[in-house]
Formats: C-alpha cells, structure tokens, sequence
DNA sequence: ATCCCCTCATGAAACGATTCAAAAATGTGG
DNA sequence: CCACATTTTTGAATCGTTTCATGAGGGGAT
C-alpha cells in the first residue's frame, strides 16, 4: 500500500524513469508508441506525482501565498478572487493565509511560507512591526507586493487605492445633497485608512464651510456604529448626514437609527466605504465607496510575475486606484428640493 | 545568493549536517556547548528549513486542507476557524481551497492536495459527482472528514447538522407566535439543507395545521428573498411569517418588504438560517437558526486526526450535531396578543 | 590496566523527481 | 553496406533533509 512512484511506473512500461518524466514534461520529445504505454502504466498503477520531488529539484514551490488581514472580510476575497485568474493560468497555485490582524499569526504564516519557499507573495502587513520579516523574505529572495499598505514606506511593488479622494468623494456628494452638517465616524486613527478617508472629508468640509464632527471608535464594527449614532441621538444640533469608515460601521449606524425610528435617508443620511454586498442588501441600500478590489487583486498578481520575469534588473512600481462613489437610497433624498 | 543549506551551517560549525539536523529536531540528543555553536551559525548565515526536503523524506506533508465551497460564506469561515486551532496545535499548517461550487475547480484542487501528499483533508463536497474523486483519495491513503454533506452517502467520518430539526425549530417558533400562514422561502431544492429545513418546516406545519406556502429559489442570495417577496406583496392572503432557508435570502426579504413599507415585524414576521453576523445587525435584528459553526469545524478536525492515529483499524464516526434558535426582533410580535 | 556503559558525533543511505551528456536506435543518401 | 544526421532513450548526478548503524571519547567499576 506504499505510494507509486516513477521508478514503479518505469518498470511496468519497461522503460527508464528519464523517459516517464519526459512524457510528463516534455511529451513531444517521447516517440508516440513509448509515450502511450507510459500513460497506460501511470494509469494503471495510479501514479500521482510527488510534488516534494518536485520542488526540492526545483528549488521553489509554484505557490503564491497571499496574506490577508481577515479572510472573511469581503474586501480580501476579492482581492484575493482577482489575484488568482493570473496566478493560475501561469501555472501557479494560490494559498490564502489569515494573519486575522496579529502579528504572531502572520509571522507563523512567513515562517511557514519562507520554509515552503514561496514563488512568491501578495501581503497586507498587519503593522509596522511587519516591516523586519517581510525585509528578511525579501533579502531571502522570495519576491512580494504590498496590499493596500505600506507603499512607500518600504521599498517595494505596491498597489493601494487612493483613501484621500475616497474620502472627498463621499464628503462631496453629501454636501451636494445639501447637508451642512456632517459626521465623520470611524477609527481607531492610528489606521492610515481611517486617517485618510476622514483627512479627505474634511478637506472638503473646509472648502465647502460645511460643519464636521469626528467620532473616533475603538474599531470598524457594527458595535461601533451603533455607539456613535447612540451617543448623538437624543441632541438637538444633530448631523443630519453619516460618513462611516467603513460598511460594517454603516449597517450599525443604520440598525440604531432604524431602532430609534429615525428615518434613513429622511431624517439622516449614510454613506458607507467598500460597498461590500451586504451595503447593497441592506434594509435601505447604503451608499458607499467602492474600491477596485478585484483589480487591486489583478494589478498586485501582475506586478509580482513582472518582478519574478524581471529578476535583478526589477524596478519596483507603485500603482494607485481612484475610488467611485455608488449612489443609492441612504443619500436618496436631496435636502435642497426641501426648501 | 544562492540559498543556504544544512551542509553550509554544518561547515561553518565545525560538525557534520547529521548533528545540524539534530539540533533542529531532537535537541536533548546534542551536547549543550555543540548546539550553541549550531544554532550560531544558524543565526548567522540566516538559514531556513526546506520544507520539500523534509516533506519528501517524510512522506507526507503537515498540511490539511480544508475544501469549502465559498470562502466568502460566514459558515465556512467559521468552521475553519473552528478546525485551525487543534490543527496548528497538533504542528500542523491549515490550507483552505475554495471550490466556488465548482467541479471543475474542487477537481483541480484536490489535484494539486494529492500531489502536495497533504496529511488529511476536510471537505464539503460540490455535489455527487465528487465522489469518485473522493474515494480515489481516500484510497490512496489520504484521511478525509465530510463537512456538513455526504454523510452516509459516504463511507468515511462526518460531521454534519440536522437540518429538518433546524426547519423544526423556526416553523414552532413562528407558530408559537402566533402564525397561521407562513411561506417558505428558499432552493434549489437539489442542494440537501435546503430540503431538510423545509422537510422539518413542513412537519411541525402538518402537525399543528398551519398553512405552508413555498416559494422554490434558484440560489440562496439576497436576489431570491427579493424576488420572492415581490411576488407575494399584493396579495390578499399574503403569509404573515416567512422561513427563509439562510440569512442572505432573509435580508433580501427583509430589504423588500422596508422598501414596499411593509413593517417587520408586525405585518410579517422573518426567521433566517445560519444566524451569520450580519443577522444581529440588520436594521431590524433577524432571528435565525444557528449552526454550531466552529464545533462543527473543531469536531471535523478532531475526526480526522483520530484516523490518523488509529490507523487501519479505525472505523468512521458520523456526529450530528443541534441546532439553536436565535430569538430577535423580526419575529419579536406575538399575533396572540394583539387578539 | 581492562572492560563496559554512556553520551555524542559521524557519514552514508534513503526519499522521488528532473536534467543532461552520452549512448543507442533509426533513417538518409551515396 | 557505410558514413552521417537525427530522433529516442538511458543512467547517473543532484536537490536538502532525516535516520540509523557505527564509532569515538570519557568515566567508573573491577
């Protein structure tokens, strides 16, 4: 019951093992009668390669790993969706690893990944304490590109989209809706993300001389949401508009304001930012920024083939997206037909 | 730049790479002044592990992989999360395979996990046609656990929930309320959970002479709970409480019936399935049926290691597990009391 | 001094595939 | 039938570990 291998199938065909591997890597190089009745015997026999063997000859594995914050999260997915097409039509296999935002998770992962020798990897760091062990990978020759963080900051190929003009986006439509007082809710700060959206905001916000209050929450969950819209409801200069970090932060927002009986978008409108599905399905269709995910996923794949065809020669780019703002009924209602 | 090996770290120690590997793997067997030099030149010249070498003299990988049919799903996401634990504690590396309920994609996966000689696998299974890879794995001495399909179809272990009790459980909770015309809401009915919770629904119906409606989907997403809503609204009899056969069709039932001013849930009450956490945060709480998620995924991995161990003489368990009422404000109303 | 036991270190033999120089088989033209 | 070109096949070396029988060195007991 001990697994086959080519020297099993070698002999069944009587033939040497160098030509079983030919007809498994070069087929045209193996005359047709030999070739056949090596397929016949690997059939036969069941034989499946080894692909330790492999590697180990090789020198790398094919695997891209791709590091997440948070598999479940559906901005990863995509990413992660749009990464694989390219990776797999060139022959690659795609790993998925849940660093689920600790460090120690992700260094396992790196640990596991450098022992695999990786072809190479896609990474979300989750902090800056990442930087040492992604230079360590990197000076070990296992080639990467940063995700949505750390560009610039480390000397590499990035892709990320641009949180500033997301954020002045949805500022924008909100005031050209009439709002002229708007709450900005999300956090913790230390996130670029959260800092840029909301530097984008109140940009606008100055420009414009439009009223703007931050919540700063502890995270971008429901919870968070909820509290803030809680903390501000029973006053009387309420915002009259919502800019959430984040969809998850929106839905909370959403379900108290709903709890409360203030009407969405009537009485106070949402928008959200990543127009995750569920910003569509919910009870009122949130607005929301929507980040190119997929081509995010697409462009980092991209960028890592070009670096491992490159090879020495490699200059490293830093590739930026716009944002666009999808409309929908949580910022339906233009305040200014009111008046 | 070529990287370094074992024989490299042996040469700068001054030993043979026979006590290099033993420092790494049974460091009590070398002396103390012996390993520290070991470990020094590890250290010094940044050597890594080759995990193809160590995997090719093995045998087998430390790998399990978990085959899901959409990362994207909060189940999955949680049984995996469920299952890591006991595998990372056991020195073993999680890889999970998302087959998109794709054939064709769950073929080529389980492909590449036969050639990687993966420990162990746990998998849900796209549909009947993956049987006979399935078994092909299993005889080539693979251990796998069936994950929440299959089970007896199957001669191997599984761990699955019971489903018609779930259907059970949300018809006598609408009853219980109140409720006389209650439709359900979900398909196609080809895919097994979907025809054991109406099963169950259908039961306690009969039982307590409660009228069952049932609208037949295509898919279980947001667009099936939308459609189906809409084609009930005008009507005279219109049910006063839907079951929906998971979370996504209920939220798009629920978005239907918020854009329609139907109020949830004094005018029709809503009980999802699979209590995802986008449930607890609609704009009005959904109940649902909640799965043990990751018990399911923490019993999987345990199944399949007992196998492992046990060996030839192991003889496959089947472990069903309860699922678990969620009570919430979209079924908060008691019909009764309004009489 | 001899013998035995113990602790450590050694080096060669796997593991299973790929590669490549060289040998063998085949075909072609004279 | 031979010399030569071309197509196929061969077999050994190699990748980096782990394992294990063997040996070297050091006490302690006799």
């Amino acid at each position: 019951m001990t697994t086959t291998s080519m020297k099993d199938v070698a002999r069944a065909a009587g033939v040497s093992v160098g030509t079983v591997s030919n007809v498994l890597n070069r087929p045209e190089a193996v005359a047709e009668e030999t070739r056949s009745r090596v397929l016949a015997a690997i059939e036969e026999l069941g034989y499946v390669r080894n692909d330790s063997a492999r590697q180990l000859r090789a020198g790398r594995s094919r695997t891209v790993a791709v590091v997440v914050l948070d598999v479940a999260n559906p901005f990863f997915t995509d990413v992660v969706r749009g990464a694989e097409p390219l990776i797999e039509s060139a022959g690659g296999v795609v790993t998925v690893c849940d660093s689920g935002e600790d460090v120690r998770r992700e260094r396992r992962h790196l640990e596991i990944l450098e022992e695999q020798r990786v072809l190479g990897l896609l990474i979300t760091p989750v902090d800056d304490s990442s930087a040492s062990w992604i230079e360590r990978l990197s000076g070990h020759d296992i080639p990467l590109v940063l995700v949505d963080r750390g560009a610039g900051r480390h000397p590499h190929c990035s892709v990320a989209v641009d949180d500033v003009h997301g954020g002045r986006l949805a500022a924008a439509h909100l005031v050209e809706a009439g709002h002229e007082r708007i709450a900005f809710i999300g956090g913790p700060s230390s996130i670029p993300q959260v800092a840029d959206r909301l530097a984008g905001c109140r940009q606008v916000c100055e420009e414009t001389g439009t009223a703007l209050e931050v919540f700063t929450t502890a995270g971008l969950n429901f919870a968070a949401g909820r509290e803030a819209v809680e903390a501000m409801l029973g006053r009387e200069d309420r915002p009259t508009a919502l800019f959430c970090a984040n969809d998850l932060v929106a839905l909370g927002a959403l379900q108290a304001l709903t709890m409360h009986g203030v009407k969405v978008p009537h009485e106070c409108a949402i928008v959200g930012y990543d127009d995750i599905d569920f910003a569509a399905a919910a009870a009122v269709p949130l607005s929301s920024v929507r980040q190119p995910r997929s081509q995010l996923g697409r462009t980092a794949a991209q960028l890592l083939f070009d670096e491992i065809a490159e090879g020495e020669g490699h200059t490293h780019r830093n590739v930026v997206f716009q944002p666009e703002l999808i409309a929908r009924a949580s910022t339906a209602l233009d305040l200014r037909a009111l008046m």
